[in-house]
DNA sequence: CCTTTTATTGAACAAGCTGTTGATTATTGT
DNA sequence: ACAATAATCAACAGCTTGTTCAATAAAAGG
């Protein structure tokens, strides 16, 4: 997308200077970071980085986009059939399942960058894009008119809540499967929570 | 809390950095804010800020903190007998309904902290605050052994879902009134995203 | 109303980071 | 082996930071 990639020494640059701001995402928050930082933990001259980027914020928004369309394509490979198939309680919905799969393999920094010191723009353009999916691919036949509550709020409902689950996964260490972790997401949205907590019977 | 509050010079100056912040966060973020642009914007001395703040880090955490202290001075008020009246589905949740009011009197701050220009570890708190509440008002008598999915996941799912929603309400312009708001969640909780939507009957 | 106390102002300071540039050295690709 | 290109090193002006001091302005209290 952005270089056409080729030079070993470039790609070992960039993998290094990102590795240093996962880094010192998680100690000190991006706030806090200088290029100085990012070039010293990364053992470069502070003049290579600008060979790369324009600026932290750059390294930021190139970090985050990867990220982003890494998932934006992940959706987009799923097969219609595949994503109706929610019907049964005991098969995990499609594409949440690969979304945590996904999550789990670039989870260094998705912990970081959706965590307390992560980025709050990220977390705006994640909701969005759950949000789309969801529409999309989901909730598309749904009948307005019938619903009990604007359909916008509960968009925001549901996508908030499985991005603060998968939040909540990644910061206390992952110890389900994503497998796990997709079933509970279905069965807490498909049956409710107050159903789920036996509030309601 | 900090300052016994008292010269009106002193009350006048913050009011004006404060401001300068909201403005400040919602035009750039906090991260490209520097004190010369809070001063300037308040039309103060440079120097006079760091009389009231150590650097502009002091002073998100002490606007944050008020707002927070707010909320459990809020919640801590709330009756007993006012929490468990829920069992109705058209009365709107007491607590609930009071966290919206407030929100809405601090509209213009919670939007931008809350917003995608705002503060990840801000958001974190809130979520914090609002599982607590859950658990210790609403939540503590549930048995845990009959639940269908980990207690922790629900309680995240219910949090980040309502913080989404105020999330939503505040960066559309908070057109529904806070009754409105909370019965919306109050439903959308109780008999569950699916079937409020009509997928499930 | 007058005096004392306290807040604000304005200017100056060293220290640190930024983004750029030019010359030099090291590593790759072919 | 050699040409192309990436990384290094040093130096630069420009900006922000946090602190200090004397001077001025405003509020509090009698």
């Amino acid at each position: 997308m952005s270089d056409k990639a080729a030079d070993r020494r470039v790609i070992r640059t960039k993998r290094m200077i990102r590795d240093a701001l996962t880094e010192l995402m998680e100690e000190k928050g991006f706030e806090g970071i200088t290029v100085r930082d990012l070039t010293e933990k990364a053992s470069i001259n502070r003049g290579t980085f600008y060979l790369h980027y324009r600026d932290k914020y750059d390294l930021l928004e190139q970090s985050e986009e990867e990220i982003i369309s890494g998932i934006r394509q992940l959706v987009n490979n799923i097969k219609p059939k595949e994503a109706v198939s929610f019907t049964s309680q005991d098969e995990p919905f499609p594409i949440i399942l690969k979304l945590f799969e996904y999550f789990q393999e670039n989870a260094s920094f998705m912990k970081v960058i959706l965590g307390p010191k992560g980025d709050a723009s990220f977390q705006g353009k994640m909701k969005e894009l759950i949000k789309k999916t969801f529409f999309q691919k989901i909730a598309e036949d749904l009948k307005v008119e019938e619903m009990l509550v604007p359909v916008d709020y509960l968009i925001s409902y549901v996508s908030s809540a499985h991005l603060g689950v998968i939040q909540h996964w990644l910061q206390s260490g992952m110890e389900k499967s994503p497998r796990e972790m997709t079933l509970i997401l279905t069965k807490m949205t498909l049956y409710g929570p107050g159903h789920v907590a036996g509030l309601k019977k």
